[in-house]
DNA sequence: GTCTATACCGAGATAGAC
DNA sequence: GTCTATCTCGGTATAGAC
């Protein structure tokens, strides 16, 4: 086996917290997914919940990571195309199955004993989010592809469009949805070239 | 006291489904928060399932007289008004800590149990709330308040309006939450305004 | 590290007195 | 309709042999 059992834990409880969340998973389920029986998992873990904030932390960082690889590449393109490439990088994350899914349930319904660790660490990543969005805009005013007026209104909008996906990834099917990813963003970038109120 | 046992009972168990879902909710609690004994719920309701499809099933006629509410003065307006008229509407169910609450649990992340009747309903509801959007995008075309192309696009991009403003009102408070939602929808008038592609 | 056996608890649900 | 008492089940977690 390549992978280290304590690994193989952490895998098959995200598949189950994903879809069932805290509550609807036992050890139980886990043990036998992993092919184990359920006293083997105190070996590597401390508890249910020593297994499930672990599980979290590397949620979260795996989505640090993914907003970060935007940040790099940011001088080279057109302002519509980083806001594409950006919203296209947050899409990307949600069409995990898992992850995505994780991160959804764990973000909109957090369970109530790890809620404000949970709330801690998404205030967190929303500020980075919104520093690289701040910094793309801002670009795009100076190289004139953007109108000069507030901000706010347009990343108002933009989280607005971010979010909406996130949802809608629940109902449709990947072509479906990768179609609604285009006319959503291309409604949203007709408006922002325009500007005025 | 003015209301029956059995509506008591089904007011705690809906704030309690709505906060923990159905799992983190224990038939105890509800008992509790009702000011009686866990037996004492048997009399009212034949088991646990029982009382959240009874809760369920108030919560979807609840939503569907929300939007037929609608359909009643649709010839009055602009379109414009009519379709922030629409969202506001929905957004309004949003708002209802509760009931909105359990709404948005429910349709995201349904208990695998019931997941098939939670859909079935779901998607119900939804054709419904499409064939009113269509309605007034097809008499806006006709009034020449919009430009006469695909439906399509313009319809995924209100939803994606309406989903974005469904998840954002977990994050905010009530004042910040109307200023997106007037940002969010003025942005998307503009943009549907214009057409093109 | 993994197992069997077991302790302990709280869940949903029922019986039967009042 | 409501209660006390009780049943059964499945959950988390631990003890201790291998």
């Amino acid at each position: 086996m390549s992978t280290s059992t304590s690994e193989r834990i952490k895998h098959s409880a995200l598949q189950l917290f994903a879809q069932k969340g805290y509550y609807g998973t036992s050890l139980n389920e886990v043990a036998t997914m992993v092919g184990i029986k359920k006293p083997s998992l105190y070996a590597h873990f401390k508890n249910k919940d020593d297994l499930y904030l672990s599980i979290l932390k590397e949620l979260m960082d795996t989505f640090i990571e993914r907003i970060n690889i935007d940040a790099s590449l940011r001088n080279q393109h057109s302002t519509k195309e980083l806001l594409n490439r950006f919203l296209k990088n947050m899409v990307g994350f949600w069409k995990d199955e898992t992850l995505g899914l994780l991160y959804k349930r764990t973000l909109l319904f957090p369970e109530e004993h790890f809620r404000t660790y949970i709330q801690e660490q998404f205030i967190e990543t929303e500020a980075h989010t919104t520093d690289i969005l701040r910094d793309i805009i801002q670009k795009g005013q100076l190289k004139g592809e953007l109108p000069t007026q507030s901000m706010e209104p347009l990343i108002d909008s933009f989280y607005c469009l971010i979010d909406g996906l996130f949802v809608q990834r629940f109902f449709y099917s990947l072509p479906e949805y990768d179609k609604k990813v285009e006319h959503a963003f291309e409604h949203f970038w007709k408006a922002a070239e325009i500007g005025g109120n």
